[in-house]
DNA sequence: CCGAACTTGGCACTGAGTGTCAACTGTGGC
DNA sequence: GCCACAGTTGACACTCAGTGCCAAGTTCGG
């Protein structure tokens, strides 16, 4: 079956499949710039990476997921990170935190990229929908990485909550820096946001 | 074109598509609720109201939009009542008494078949998809609302978060109040909520 | 009774997504 | 080198959502 000794970490197929995951990912992102989301076919989305149709959908689940599945990534990552917080520090600061070290670099380093993509996202319909799925899905992974922090069996309303309003800073912090072409350190962007959700509620 | 003397407010051709569409809406409820959202087809659900295929989707967008649509309906009643509200209260409070006005009533006058289009809408990933999507939306409705209702040319960030929350909140209570099949005071599960909602983020 | 506006059903079409199968490729064991 | 085996691929066929178009009703005002 797989392989018992792996040398960096991944198998040789596996390493391949990235391949040719990263091929289809990079030619989708580069024509759908270019002609739009809804006016591109998974056809043309599959032939500008030379694989078949049928190909296409054994790597990516729909033709949104192109776009999405970066921010699928990104999800795990603040899943994992959230978990590894103190158990001590507030949810608030932890979700802050955890968004910090996974999106920080990652932004900084590809700053034209990740400014396109924010852009995509946000503004085609279709994709803004899908964005919203994944945020709905990954409040309910947070909130129970909140509980499972401090060993709670559940995660409480309030977890809930607050990992709500930790994406919607998020959210809230992607909209801004891509508007200002991500010219403004990603770290600060973020502690704004995440200031000033913490006040939306107050009486 | 239409008319321009409205007796009881609406043209007799307009109280005839809403007897059509509400036949679709009740017709396809019972169905999906018999055989399931993925199992049932549109051409199904049309057929079940004695209607054609084509007809179905000249009154619902999508065959999600059957049972979405009534969340679309308490959505613009909501933006309405919050805009309406005082200047001077806070925003949490605006939103909070906002939803209560739309909601409280009609979910204690029909209790079960709300229960149930809750239910379905939050178990169903189909539904849960378009629910968070037509909260994405709302959200941004609901902050231009409270910014109109302060004479704000636009929402600032923090009404944004507002917003956000407070939709958190709602759908927070929604889902609990589905869970005790509606046997809890509509009124007091959302200030609930509302209440734990503003906690989230103490730090 | 007539014409304008609207509704409806039927038909054809595009495009997403899935199941299935046969051909191919690489890997490991012998 | 050869063989079995697991995984990948492309091709084909199919279902189903959603849309454009048109011809046949229906309704209502004049």
């Amino acid at each position: 079956m797989r392989r018992r000794t792996e040398p960096p970490g991944l198998t040789l197929a596996e390493r391949k499949r990235q391949l040719v995951r990263d091929e289809l990912g990079d030619a989708a992102l580069r024509l759908l710039a270019r002609q739009g989301f809804e006016e591109t076919t998974v056809d043309q989305l599959a032939a500008a990476a030379g694989v078949s149709r049928r190909t296409f959908f054994r790597y990516f689940a729909s033709k949104e997921d192109v776009v999405i599945s970066f921010i699928g990534l990104v999800g795990e990552q603040i899943v994992a990170e959230v978990e590894a917080r103190p158990a001590g520090e507030p949810p608030a600061v932890a979700i802050r935190e955890a968004v910090k070290a996974v999106t920080v670099e990652d932004f900084t380093e590809n700053r034209e990229k990740s400014v396109a993509l924010i852009r995509h996202t946000l503004q085609i319909p279709a994709l803004r929908a899908r964005f919203a799925e994944r945020q709905d899905l990954l409040r309910d992974d947070i909130a129970e990485a909140l509980a499972r922090r401090q060993d709670l069996p559940e995660p409480t309303p309030r977890l809930h909550f607050a990992a709500g309003l930790g994406l919607l800073a998020f959210a809230g912090a992607l909209k801004h820096w891509a508007e200002v072409d991500g010219h403004a350190d990603p770290a600060a962007v973020l502690d704004a946001a995440f200031t000033e959700a913490g006040k939306a509620f107050a009486l």
